[in-house]
DNA sequence: CAGCCGTCTTGACGGTTGTCCAAATTATTG
DNA sequence: CAATAATTTGGACAACCGTCAAGACGGCTG
């Protein structure tokens, strides 16, 4: 409204707000990601804010300071957690000069963060099936899907512009074979049958060829 | 072991046993039934044995007294809802003459489960989620995955049959694709997309003749 | 230094949870 | 019919939950 009139004194002031909203911001990402930890290793049902909290080095308090509600918090921690997985294969997808190359870097990258980043994982799931129970969680979950997809439907993409073809599956069917095969995988994974990976990583190697 | 000497008289409270099994059985099944109810409305994490009893025509204790716990009830409650969902297709598989009309039956069904039942739907994705967090749910889901994965491939072969060809594909990547299919749609007709349902039969539609 | 403000701690609150149990009720047996 | 067992009830219990608020802490400004 009145910008045009802004003095000097009142540039400053707003400065300091944007400098104080970041600062909160940021602690609020760091409070998203103590709360991811314990999130993973219980899973929605099974965490309380208390249990949260003892797992990392603030108290339960801080966290009301920064959340308004619990929902706030873990849709909080949902929007954080899109940031670091949906470029995941993007690097393979980038830098792969050959068919051979981007499936053996796309397999290996599915491989390690089925291992490493299980706990994650089986999060996403979780909180992806709170939302068809919970309203509050269905935005922000189906924009994760949507990334999702297209990132899957990048690697189609360019697996089938190196051998000169078209994927010949809609995004939506690719997202959904990938996403019900690792699903099937990290649940096997998680009950200790360790053809999980492999027979995942079969499978993929096996279906790629076909799609594209 | 003297199963040889038993008498009349133990053979008869040999029965009267059975008979009281069968019968505390049935109960279970009556209670687990019960608790679906409440299971479907709230999903896993929001559901307590209080609310499950008021939503019934039971008392909160009945529960403890057929159950030895709450993952005791749940468990049961998944055993029975496998029964009821994985012979859905069946009628349509028997009895189609033709392509056609197998597609047409299976997108007709589809359609209607996913619209009618769909809070038992979100239930089973909420449970098999549950499943990567909570060992003692593990056996009975993989059990019914790989009984839905069994259904889905009866679909396929007979599709395949009728046109004198082969499923394309390997069980478990139909049954993922399909799964991750009905997951998606699922979600978005939860979330009041009037699009959801249109959108599978197509998808399903066209995939049919492309995997056999 | 005093005062203020953003940040954080701590304890308390009402309500809910799973579990247990003693008593009441119903069914079954002798 | 009496008595014994099975079933059901509903309240008590401790533990836990999300939320809140009063106050402590520490840095910054005037």
């Amino acid at each position: 409204m009145a910008r045009q009139a802004t003095g000097a004194a009142q540039r400053v002031a707003v400065a300091a707000e944007t400098l104080r909203d970041e600062k909160f911001n940021a602690r609020r990402i760091e409070l998203a990601e103590a709360a991811l930890e314990t999130l993973g290793e219980l899973g929605f049902a099974r965490t309380s804010l208390r249990e949260i909290a003892q797992n990392s080095a603030f108290t339960h308090g801080v966290f009301h300071y920064y959340f308004s509600d619990k929902l706030d918090l873990i849709c909080c921690c949902v929007r954080h957690y899109k940031a670091k997985c949906v470029t995941r294969y993007d690097e393979v997808v980038t830098t792969a000069r050959s068919r051979d190359e981007l499936t053996e870097g796309f397999l290996a990258k599915l491989a390690a963060t089925l291992e490493n980043e299980a706990r994650m994982h089986r999060l996403w799931y979780d909180l992806r099936s709170q939302a068809m129970f919970e309203p509050a969680f269905r935005k922000d979950v189906l924009e994760i899907d949507k990334s999702l997809e297209a990132m899957i439907w990048r690697i189609a993409t360019r697996y089938a512009e190196l051998g000169n073809k078209r994927p010949a599956s809609s995004p939506a069917a690719l997202y959904a074979l990938f996403d019900g095969l690792f699903q099937s995988a990290l649940l096997r994974h998680l009950a200790n049958d360790e053809k999980a990976v492999p027979d995942l990583l079969d499978e993929v190697r096996r279906l790629l060829p076909t799609i594209c």
